[in-house]
DNA sequence: CTTGAACCTATAGCCGCTAGAGGATGTAGC
DNA sequence: GCTACATCCTCTAGCGGCTATAGGTTCAAG
């Protein structure tokens, strides 16, 4: 019927410290307990976890997250709110995307250069002063 | 001439605390100071600093950044010996490529339920059930 | 020579976990 | 019922990578 916290965290894929964290600062709910105070879980926290996991995987903060959670909890609200957090979230996601497209490009050549000095390797300028080499050829 | 640990902040964008902490863990070789005890740098420093932001918003560790950093400092050294380093920098950024990628297009995904109800709102349920959510049309 | 911004060190705190010690609980097999 | 042992409990301390504060010193313009 219900779940252990070990059951509980190989379901969600959360390590159980992790659990206990969430508890602690107010993400999770604190659980039923047994009469030798260990928790007793119910699917319903499995959803949630799995819910908290993702956020943080997507690379939301805590703090987010709990604005996220208060929204799931009033389904009648408009989710603009939910859409203005994930809208940031999206900006910045595209800006790491072209900088580490553009870093992996030079990664490349380094890696083509297979004889040659670091000297002419041009890592480290590019990442000193990444708008200015960006565009240059090997 | 040289700078003051403010200039240098303001010219690589990084905070004065965060300075000194660099030089702390030996991102940053200690500079020359005035008699009276005050860091003085070089233009040399603002690349080097630069380098170091860059790499950090990109995701590298610190740990990471010390490899890179040190293929710049033996440059009379055959790439030979720091080909590998590069190349698993190389695989490094290719995984965190994809991975963000695969974020993006969730987010926009995400993003594209505008003024509905959370009730409708993909947001929520994306996050709750990723593997379900992924790769169905809004 | 004074003033005030900028600097110094040292320490403590932040987030988001993660690991360990040392002990209590729960369950399966006898 | 009893034992064995995996799993659980709390508590504390540590991690990376900063960031903020307190309390004092230096530097440069006027």
């Amino acid at each position: 019927m219900s779940l252990t916290i070990g059951e509980l965290s190989r379901q969600a894929q959360v390590k159980i410290p992790t659990i206990r964290y969430y508890e602690q600062i107010g993400l999770l709910a604190e659980p039923v307990r047994t009469e030798g105070q260990q928790r007793r879980y119910w699917p319903e926290d499995v959803r949630r976890l799995n819910f908290i996991r993702h956020a943080r995987e997507l690379g939301f903060e805590v703090e987010a997250i709990r604005q996220l959670l208060g929204l799931a909890s009033h389904p009648d609200r408009s989710c603009g709110e939910a859409h203005e957090i994930t809208k940031a979230h999206l900006t910045e996601v595209n800006d790491k995307i072209a900088r580490l497209t553009a870093l992996r490009d030079e990664l490349q050549n380094m890696v083509a250069c297979d004889n040659g000095k670091v000297a002419k390797c041009r890592i480290i300028e590019v990442l000193a002063d990444h708008d200015k080499c960006l565009h240059e050829t090997h």
